[in-house]
DNA sequence: CGCTCTTTGTGAAATCTTTGACAAAGTGCA
DNA sequence: TGCACTTTGTCAAAGATTTCACAAAGAGCG
């Protein structure tokens, strides 16, 4: 069966090069999302899916999830649609989750332990190995089972034990100071949540949560509504959303 | 002093209108960042700054920046540029930092404690009221200050207390149920963490945080970066960023 | 007070993203 | 196996966003 469905398409493997074109970030930032869905849909026992079915569901555009996909190559049939379980293993390939990452924490603080926490990540192929603290009382503890020890120790664990990602959850000023030390030190990427940029090496990837930015954005949102509504008075052009 | 900066350009008042016409989702986004930046420019004491030096610190075009203040009218002075201090405020206020927000928190997990104990919402004017949880073991108990009630309480307590925003920290099976209570409630928005999208009323404003979703594209763009560099080797095409 | 220099605000061009439309491919019933 | 139907992959148009370029406004020196 699996059998079947690689050999289902076979020419699409000679391109090869297709993963080299310079995907949107708008695409990429869908796929997660992509991904959610089709995972839930799989769970269900359902067993493909046309871009009409999956638009009505996401609430975007058929012709947007074609063409999403197809700068992946093809991964659909004409006349079928797509095979959930399939597709959502190459979303899941192009996302990286097909080896697993480890991670380490700096910052054993409440949203550190949160995230450390979260099985999800785990799950997913995204494991915490170890957590870096300036804090004396928490060295050598553990949090969620992960051993928290302290930030002298960090540049050694990470050449040792084969870390990719980096968590930072620490307040901007050390933080910044903690990235001159990283850029020394043979990671892939940043998932940062201080409220400032990183200014890491060229080939450190850096992914930003900036949580009050999101929250600031909802406010807009309410005063942007409040505006339409009371001073606007002008407005029945449903948005669709 | 505020009396001179609104004389200054008090034909600009009179359009009033200026806030009706639809900002882009791509403004909005940007302007939390522009906020943050000039708020430590006007803590480091600059008085005014050109498109052109903000463009700087911050990696973005003068164009955009000029372009994006523009939409909700000048800020700006020919020759002279944007007073620091008061282009903060006027951000802060489209933002809707200018008045509080009350806040609960629905499920006090790491998550949930972790945000609650996050002090700069507070002085943005985030102010979290009160948390709710399943768990009876939190009841009456505080987390940071705040105090944990039942589930069963909060549609009274929203009632009661002026609530603005609900803060979602709780599984996405207990979302999708907490969001139908919520529906019947006077709340203006929900920040929601939970791994799924919420079905809402047309007047509820929602902004979601996926963390997974973030992380996700953090290991795209490490795979990417491998694929560009291992198997690509056409590379030396820098990017700016 | 006038002149030069800076810098905004803004229309228009360039680029990027999304949507629409349809041929080609393949499904699956009879 | 053939035929009607579905649905993809893709090209082109429409729509958004970003960048460019410059006139007009005003700063601030002398």
């Amino acid at each position: 069966m699996d059998e079947n469905l690689t050999a289902a398409r076979p020419e699409k493997e000679e391109e090869g090069t297709v993963n080299n074109k310079e995907i949107s970030q708008a695409v990429v930032a869908r796929l997660p999302r992509y991904y959610r869905y089709l995972g839930d849909l799989r769970d269900e026992g359902v067993e493909r899916i046309s871009s009409q079915e999956l638009s009505r569901i996401m609430h975007v555009t058929a012709s947007q999830i074609r063409q999403d996909f197809n700068h992946f190559g093809g991964f659909g049939q004409q006349g079928y649609g797509y095979n959930t379980a399939y597709l959502y293993e190459e979303i899941g390939k192009i996302l990286g989750l097909d080896h697993p990452h480890n991670m380490i924490l700096i910052g054993a603080g409440h949203l550190g332990s949160a995230l450390i926490g979260y099985m999800n990540f785990r799950r997913r192929g995204y494991i915490f190995k170890a957590a870096f603290d300036i804090n004396e009382a928490l060295h050598n503890t553990k949090i969620s089972g992960i051993p928290v020890y302290p930030m002298a120790d960090m540049p050694d664990y990470i050449k040792n034990n084969n870390i990719d990602i980096v968590v930072i959850t620490i307040p901007k000023q050390e933080a910044v100071k903690v990235v001159e030390v990283l850029n020394r030190c043979p990671i892939k990427a940043i998932w940062n949540f201080a409220h400032c940029e990183l200014e890491v090496r060229e080939d450190i990837q850096v992914e930003n949560v900036h949580l009050s930015d999101s929250l600031m954005q909802l406010s807009y949102q309410i005063r942007q509504y409040e505006l339409r509504h009371k001073a606007g008075e002008e407005s029945p052009k449903e948005t669709k959303s």
